[in-house]
DNA sequence: AAGCAAAACATACGCTGCGTATGTCAAATT
DNA sequence: AATTTGACATACGCAGCGTATGTTTTGCTT
């Protein structure tokens, strides 16, 4: 095999990797490029010849978060036999996940403002696509009301979001996130077709 | 009256308005502290001297945008007599006017990333304020089951901000606010007490 | 096998922009 | 009227991003 492409990959690994705890740390804004690629074992030239500029590594590194996430909810989704229980395991498991800072600085704070719309992302936000799937599955099997399914998953995804932000900076997490799961699972309800509220 | 006094609420005032265009037009991060005051006919001495630094200056924005927001709100929750109506009212509200980039760009994406939880902001994000007094109004009539305010209030006005992010990056604004504002009402409606569901 | 081309990464430079330290002038106090 | 206070301007230093240039290793060619 090449010698070229796998250190050039291995290379890209570490700097994500280091991005990815400077981010997560000090913020995107506040991240020094230097002591980045410096803790990585390199120099900016190895950063700027395979991400382009700052933007480009905070990009890869959403990219692969958001592809954590989604195989991460997914397995959690997989373990409910029931599709309505496995949607709203699935909110419960984001709002959890989005406590780590990882998530939270890099993918709901940073992320929206430097990159903008999460939906415009190359990854296209995958938690965004697999709630969605999920809803239209549940459409179909005429448990929810005939929503719109895009419109449905962003205003869900929305709601885990600022309840993991507010989670976070409360002072005792598992009160609130008891009490912002509850209510997700209560707006969530307001989907449910007539014939399925049991 | 004071001269001095008269006159640096003058500055301030324009500081903070020249901030509100530049903030909206090319976001936190972009826009330079040397236009911005000389925008306003003042020089950066005149920032730090009234603002302190750079986020100073946002946190003033934010508080102001904020308090219009939530004025705008209470009026047009005002002229519905049924609460019931004036709380989804509300929350098609706050997803129209966060449309307006000054909103947008500053107050849901570089606010909450630069000035961190909007719930620890100065003004305690008056709009979420409103939405949670209006929430436990609904519960004591009995109109809601009884839910956490601060939870379900946090969600929804999450619930909102997504779908305003979603309307500004499509393509037609107008078909996507009615789909976005139906979802909003579905998933509130999870929120009414059995007895009150017609 | 040897030379060549290309690419991955390092080094060096310039420029922008924030924050601070110092200066200045008007206004309020006495 | 003199002095002091404070609002704002000017000047400086420093950090950090992006780019232009240099260097070395790799893979291909003949």
């Amino acid at each position: 095999m090449n010698k070229r492409a796998t250190t050039m990959a291995d290379n890209r690994a570490r700097l994500i990797s280091a991005a990815r705890k400077a981010f997560a740390e000090k913020g995107y804004a506040a991240a020094s490029m230097d002591e980045l690629t410096a803790a990585a074992g390199l120099t900016r030239g190895a950063l700027y010849h395979n991400f382009g500029d700052k933007r480009g590594l905070l990009a890869a590194v959403v990219d692969q978060i958001d592809s954590d996430m989604a195989q991460r909810a997914q397995q959690i989704a997989a373990a409910e036999t029931d599709s309505w229980q496995g949607l709203l395991a699935e909110g419960a498991a984001y709002i959890r996940m989005a406590l780590e800072p990882e998530v939270q600085r890099i993918v709901l704070l940073d992320g929206p403002a430097v990159l903008g719309d999460p939906s415009q992302w190359p990854s296209q936000s995958s938690c965004l696509q697999a709630t969605r799937q999920k809803l239209e599955l549940l459409i179909t099997q005429g448990v929810l009301k005939p929503v719109d399914t895009e419109a449905a998953a962003r205003l869900l995804s929305g709601a885990a979001l600022n309840a993991a932000l507010w989670i976070a900076a409360s002072a005792s997490p598992e009160a609130v996130t008891a009490k912002a799961v509850e209510a997700f699972r209560m707006l969530a309800s307001g989907l449910l077709a007539p014939s399925a509220i049991k």
